[in-house]
DNA sequence: TTTT
DNA sequence: TTTT
């Protein structure tokens, strides 16, 4: 259709380790359920109400695969952005069902861990907060040796880093 | 959980007309069949390739649903942002079944009419490219000091409101 | 114009412990310094690069202020909301300024902190992880009518509160 | 300090048709005026206001410059992703200055024209509503087994190309 | 079922 | 300087 959008930004857990399987021709699949939750106070009854959505995150993408194997565990925080997908298919018994999935395919799907738990079982390993930025099957930022040239003045990198991050 | 973000922004094409409904206590609720799709060339044999996908949008906002009515139509181009949440159900023969739907509700949903075809059937009304904000329900002053001409903080207005809300 | 949206999304971390003002008559306006950095693997030489970028966040919401001032300090984590501003001023010598800011004032603005680090030298206080959900200004539940479990029913509410606002 | 995010995503037209420049090197660089606005209605008043928003985009993607050049004109309504970024520079009588700047450089950098109006002068050419994708310069293949109709993974195509990129 |  |  063009002049289209579909992208889904979601920050929540990990309900379990990932799920990685290959393809026959050995490409990696994650899968990956999410838990987003939001907490209210009921109007009426002044209770803490909370309601917990559960995401089905499918990674196509191999460079985030491998992100997701080697450092994602149950109960680690992480952000996402992908496009939503729903794919039809039937069951044993012959019926048909609609699955809707939050995909991480195309160029522009980001999985980022924002802390540095173990999780469930799994000795840790990569670091708290460490970046994992996106796509890492290509290229990445790309630095950005044009600012210094023909912008005014010294390039755009007010770096600031006496804070220790 | 918390710290969590659930968030589904689209853009896309309406396949029908809006379809409204009412609770029982009357309170209104729009359905919307949207369509994104996307194009690319394949790698290998050049050809174009086209993949749509639709999406179930349900809004539960009075105010949004005042617009979906009023306004929408077979065609439209809408922007929409809004949350996934996906709800059990029970067929005819017993079977369970799952919907996925991007669920207009909370205070930071959003539909906005990108452009101001009246649609396959109906007479169009609402002009080209009219904004319609999001969650007209509800606001809160407050203001922006230092802002020169700034709208009312915690108002939920970018909206152009000669409809009387 | 309409039609229009103006959005920024940034994860970051808190630079300073927020700075909190208020208006002669009596509103809040907090101010945060937000660190955003990506790092990426240089092409030619391999080396790793990383470019931190800071981002003027200020915030007109009289519930978010509450919160930047309660939990917020020097080296959180939070997930923000808010959009572009760009306001024009004169410094001491007579000169005119520009200054671009992430403005939180909207119902759309949100909020939230992604961890629960005490900052630099503050007291946490709040809890890891704890959500601080969007403009705790208004609200106004509705419900959700269709969604079979019936608990989920609709706040708008995307707080944690044992907090009193 | 990774596990951050730095997006805008802005929906608005073009006060001026695009500036390209090139680098010393022949590579190109497209600024874009935007223009957002929201409208709202004065809560004592009862007047309707205005407030708009001047953004400068500037894309040092080279696809992105190609459909900057080509295809977008002064009135025309944009879909943008992109990256905060404030750079410093010194004016002529010496005086330091600082300008943001929302930066389409990066992988998941998106520009996608919503109308196909040729604006103020120009002939327009590029039809209304035809997507133009985001970050042209890689890819990367790898497919969606489970998906029926799917773009290659890692493919940064959600583009309508008879543009030969 | 939309759109190009 | 756009748009409505």
């Amino acid at each position: 259709m063009a002049g289209s959008v579909n992208k889904v930004i979601l920050i929540g857990n990990l309900g379990a380790d990932p799920e990685i399987k290959r393809t026959q021709d050995g490409r990696p699949i994650a899968n990956l359920r999410v838990a987003t939750s939001e907490t209210w106070r009921d109007k009426n009854s002044g209770e803490r109400k909370e309601r917990t959505e559960w995401h089905r995150v499918v990674i196509f993408n191999e460079g985030l695969c491998r992100i997701a194997e080697q450092y994602l565990k149950k109960g680690a925080k992480v952000y996402i952005e992908g496009q939503l997908q729903t794919r039809k298919w039937t069951d044993q018994s012959g019926a048909e069902k609609y699955t809707t999935e939050v995909v991480l395919q195309n160029f522009n799907s980001v999985l980022t861990m924002l802390d540095g738990r173990s999780g469930g079982g799994g000795g840790g390993g990569y670091g708290a907060d460490d970046s994992m930025g996106g796509d890492f099957g290509s290229s990445g930022p790309s630095s950005a040796p044009r600012r210094a040239p023909a912008p005014p003045a010294g390039g755009r990198h007010d770096m600031d880093d006496d804070i220790p991050f």
